[in-house]
RNA sequence: GCCGCUGUGGCGAAAUGGCAGACGCAGCAGAUUUAAAAUCUGCUGGGGCGUAAAGUCCCGUGUGGGUUCGAGUCCCACCAGCGGUACCA
């Protein structure tokens, strides 16, 4: 009578796992520590993805695995629940955005139980939490109270800033102005991302092609006082300290192109009529390069100094502020129109359509500091306000971008970097004609000709610096880390603004005492956004919005922190997620931590694991967490597309169309040869067939049809819902189908089909124990409690040796075939060992923990096998005691030989020789050399 | 353009430089059944020779080269698909 159920089996373990605690992890590790995490989620409306349970059953495996293997599993989950999708739902709804976030959580929570992962629920958390949030805004307040000490390398307390004499003489005021500037979290007027479909700014990561990530609305730049937070100063470290890290490489590339570090060197060209150069020189030597631009010149930020003599105009940013003193009366009017026009585009509309360099000049002329030429000053929107020092030395014979500018506009091009090779086209760059990019010989350089380019650039750096005109430096394309949002739904800053008599702000600023932490978000009837850069909780009561201390009026910070905040420390509140007197015991991280295993996507590679790596390092500088990297090894799992579609194009009039016969045009695909519009249709896998290297239609072969699985999206219609397949398969089904997709990494479609067959899988390994003809969960009478047959032996043994291996190793889907294949030879054995039985549902148990759990109980055990020891192999027993060997001659297999299976060098070349279809193959030939490899073949090289 | 990943049967895939295609899906055949479903068993990369079976040979891991006794695996060049990125001086 039962039947493999799932739908009873798996909430009545479910059930037992929360009432008994199971996976309750003590304070402190007990032995060997293991802290396996995975990206918390999102909670959205739509509730989980068949996507999340991919990484989430393999880290639950990781951490079932564990713990049988005796170690002190860590496995937590929470919500990730601040942002804006949330508060554009709220608003949407017209709910309050704690109470749908609140709803959301309940039913992610109810579908990740449904799953069966072995989380520790006790220590569930949510950004959200009141409790959680207050120590995000205390970290907030370290951020704020740290200054970057680049000699030390070392983030250190603000009240340890050395202060300059002129600063500190300028009393008190300029001395917090002063702290201010070298704060890392601090505020500055910024040109932003300013979106006003979401009525908030955007971080540089949250803005795709100009529009705004979640949404997909425009984004324009703007100026606005930010807080900012300077994760520039840790560029170096970021990087450096990647390099242990058991990352993949390409994951560690993408963070180190992110941060981007490029070195140079800054160069003063001085905007004064030639004649004064010599004077402006003479000034220069004397002192040492100016820390700040001094006015009258432009510096230039470039990573070939080497090429200085071919610097043959400028080029400054539209933005850059000395457009306008520089400007000459007769190109105002030109200058006025292209830099309006340059602001009121988006980064979209600027690098969009023909990417062809537009550009102003300026009339004025600055000098090479090498050559002493009067070089023109111009305006162009390639040059990046934000990036270095918003300005350029131009050098187009050796830069791609200023030598199709400087064809454009008939600029002069000098050649002054030769290639090392003699290729082809050399006298086209010699003569400027052609661009060349790559290293070679100075040459046109004065002092530097004939170096090469590394010799060069230190040449040219070392005496430019004595000259006073010239330094080393470095940039990253990382820009400081723009924190503040215009929204409701975040944390509040911690923050007080000074307010004089008459409400007016001072400009000094107070952190919230910590011991008054946290600042709560205030009830608000009205949070919409209103289209202006203004923040809703300006909007709040005076009660909440105006605080006195000490008789001393302030007005609270009202902008609130973005979504990243939340999720940069969580892993830590994990380890001690009750403390009420500090983010975490340092006995407790000191134990926990590094995560040893963290999974999740990897949308996440740069920007979540970035910020969180930079809060960490802050973190470990001012002494709260004990190592300097949070995240030991790091995997990505790969996306789960939907199901394979066959697309077909068809005209109008219903004829197909071959999709290899097609082309792009603005209203959509066309036929190439008629120019006619296609319609794509989608066919049915039964009416396609393959042919060569494609899929053709089946009623006219000549017909190709495009087979492709596609992301999984609403507006397709391809979205597979895990709570539909946990009801028709079981929540087993679906978490051993997602580890037997293909290994976790890969990209892999959907195929229902495919857990139809695990489905069938787990049938046959409740079919190779239970009785269904019984009442009860009977045990079949062929299980019987003796020794397995040396044969049985081999397969119970290698088995064990593979599944343990695998996980180890994070192959997750080659231990279920092996699984597959033990339940394969067991079925067709009518006696089946008992302890036999016991291994198969103890390795099974981190796969499919339900059904584990049901047949361990039924093989008479009363106890969860949730801490029973992992099934240990000996390897001796996986081998047979003769072994099947391939004979090759000259690389191809001619024949095969049994041979014992220890069988030496000497002994497996006897076999061979001796084969009679060797003996064939060999006539009229001579064994030149005989290769055997011990276990595995032989082969004989003939002539 | 640049960077990264991936190319293996009808499909998802497996393979410490050593018998390519384990395992699963789909398909085919058989057993069971009054019949079907379910289940169990077997076959299943392509092509020759062979009536067939047994057997046997050739080809085959995107393409073209290379290293090696031996290459899906290592090296070089290229092609295709997917993803990321976009004037970072």
């Amino acid at each position: 009578m039962p039947r493999y159920n799932p739908a009873t089996i798996e909430p009545k373990w479910q059930n037992y796992w929360d009432v008994n605690k199971t996976f309750q992890c003590p304070e402190m590790p007990r032995g060997e520590k293991v802290y396996v995490l995975d990206m918390f989620p999102y909670p959205s409306g739509a509730g989980l993805h068949v996507g999340h349970p991919e990484g989430y059953t393999a880290t639950d495996i990781v951490a079932r695995f564990s713990r049988m293997k005796g170690k002190t599993v860590l496995h937590p989950m929470g919500y990730d629940a601040f942002g804006l999708p949330a508060e554009e739902y709220a608003i949407r709804t017209n709910t309050p955005p704690r109470v749908s976030t609140e709803n959301n959580i309940a039913n992610f929570t109810r579908q990740l139980k449904m799953l069966g992962f072995s989380y520790d629920w006790d220590r569930c958390l949510s950004t959200t939490d009141v409790d959680y949030f207050k120590w995000t805004q205390w970290i907030f307040l370290e951020l704020y109270d740290t200054w970057f000490d680049f000699e030390q390398q070392k983030g250190r307390p603000i009240a340890e800033l050395p202060i300059p004499a002129d600063v500190q003489s300028a009393g008190a005021f300029a001395v917090e102005a002063y702290r201010d500037r070298h704060r890392l979290a601090y505020q500055d007027e910024a040109l932003v991302n300013w979106c006003p479909g979401l009525g908030t700014v955007l971080a540089n990561e949250e803005v795709i092609d100009g529009k705004s990530e979640r949404g997909n609305h425009p984004v324009q730049r703007i100026p606005l006082r930010q807080w900012m937070l300077r994760i520039t100063a840790y560029g170096d470290r970021l990087i450096h300290d990647l390099e242990p890290l058991d990352w993949s490489p390409s994951i560690k590339k993408l963070q180190s192109d992110w941060i981007g570090r490029s070195t140079g060197a800054e160069v003063d060209f001085p905007v004064i009529a030639s004649e004064q150069f010599s004077d402006w020189k003479a000034s220069r030597a004397k002192s040492a390069f100016p820390e700040q631009q001094p006015s009258g010149t432009i510096r230039v930020y470039t990573t070939r100094p080497d090429t200085l003599y071919g610097a043959t105009y400028m080029v400054i940013a539209p933005e850059h502020p000395l457009v306008k003193s520089i400007v000459t009366s007769e190109q105002a009017a030109a200058v006025k129109a292209y830099c309006d026009a340059a602001a009121f585009k988006s980064d979209r509309d600027r690098t969009d359509g023909d990417k062809k360099k537009t550009g102003v000049f300026t009339g004025a002329h600055a000098i090479n500091p090498v050559t002493g030429k009067a070089i023109p000053v111009w305006i162009a929107d390639y040059v990046l306000i934000g990036y270095g020092t918003g300005a350029i030395m131009a050098v187009p014979a050796h830069d791609d971008r200023d030598f199709e500018f400087a064809q454009a506009y008939k600029l002069p091009i000098v050649c002054v970097v030769k290639p090392e090779s003699n290729s082809e086209v050399l006298d086209a760059i010699l003569a400027g004609q052609v661009c060349y990019t790559g290293p070679g010989n100075a040459m046109n350089s004065g002092a530097i000709d004939g170096l090469d380019t590394d010799q060069a650039k230190s040449s040219i750096i070392e005496s430019l610096s004595q000259q006073g005109i010239a330094k080393e430096a470095v940039n990253y394309k990382l820009r400081d880390w723009l924190f503040s949002r215009q929204r409701f739904w975040g944390e509040p800053f911690p923050i007080l603004h000074e307010l004089d008599k008459d409400g007016n702000p001072t400009g000094r600023k107070r952190a919230v005492d910590q011991a008054t932490l946290p600042v709560d978000l205030p009830h608000l009837e009205d949070f919409k956004p209103h289209g202006r850069p203004e923040p809703p909780l300006a909007k709040a009561d005076d009660s909440w919005l105006y605080v006195t201390i000490d008789g001393v009026r302030y007005r609270r910070e009202t902008n609130t922190m973005p979504q990243w905040a939340g999720s940069c420390w969580y892993y830590l509140r994990f380890i001690d997620p009750k403390n009420a007197k500090a983010i975490v015991d340092p006995a407790k991280e000191k134990a926990w931590m590094p995560v040893d295993l963290y999974i999740g996507g990897a949308e996440h590679a740069v920007l979540h694991l970035l910020y969180a790596r930079f809060w960490h390092k802050v973190l470990y500088d001012r002494g709260h967490v004990s190592q300097p990297e949070p995240f030991q090894k790091l995997v990505n799992q790969g996306m789960i597309l939907g199901e394979v579609e066959y697309t077909g194009y068809q005209l109008s009039d219903g004829s197909w169309v071959s999709s290899t016969a097609l082309e792009k045009s603005d209203n959509g695909l066309i036929d190439r040869v008629s120019k006619q519009l296609v319609e794509a249709v989608k066919v049915e896998e039964s009416e396609v067939t393959k042919v060569g290297d494609s899929f053709v239609l089946i009623s006219n072969e000549k017909i190709r049809i495009d087979s492709r699985a596609h992301k999984m999206s609403k507006a397709r219609g391809n979205v597979i819902n895990p709570d539909s397949v946990v009801s028709e398969y079981g929540a087993d089904s679906l978490r051993l189908y997602e580890m037997f997709m293909g290994p976790l990494e890969a990209t892999k479609p959907w195929s229902t089909k495919g857990v139809n067959g695990v489905r069938n899988f787990l049938d046959r390994v409740w079919r190779l124990m239970i009785d269904t003809q019984g009442d009860g969960n009977d045990l079949l009478d062929c299980i019987q409690d003796v020794e397995p047959t040396p044969e049985q032996n081999r397969v119970l043994h290698s088995t064990i040796m593979h599944v343990t291996k695998d996980i180890e190793t994070l192959g997750f889907n080659t231990p279920i075939a092996r699984m597959m294949e033990f339940v394969n030879f067991f079925t067709k054995e009518s006696v089946r060992p008992k302890r036999a039985m016991e291994a198969l549902v103890l390795l099974l148990a981190p796969y499919a923990p339900h059904i584990a759990e049901e047949l361990w109980q039924a093989l008479g055990n009363s106890q969860s096998l949730t801490y029973e020891p992992w099934p240990t192999y000996d390897e001796a027993m996986t081998r047979t005691s003769e072994i099947e060997i391939p004979l090759q001659i000259n690389g191809k297999v001619r024949a095969k030989v049994m041979v014992p299976s220890g069988a030496t060098v000497e002994q497996m070349e006897a076999a061979g020789r001796n084969h009679e279809k060797i003996h064939e193959w060999l006539e009229g030939k001579a064994i030149v050399k005989a290769i055997v490899i011990p276990g595995r073949m032989v082969n004989f090289v003939v002539k």
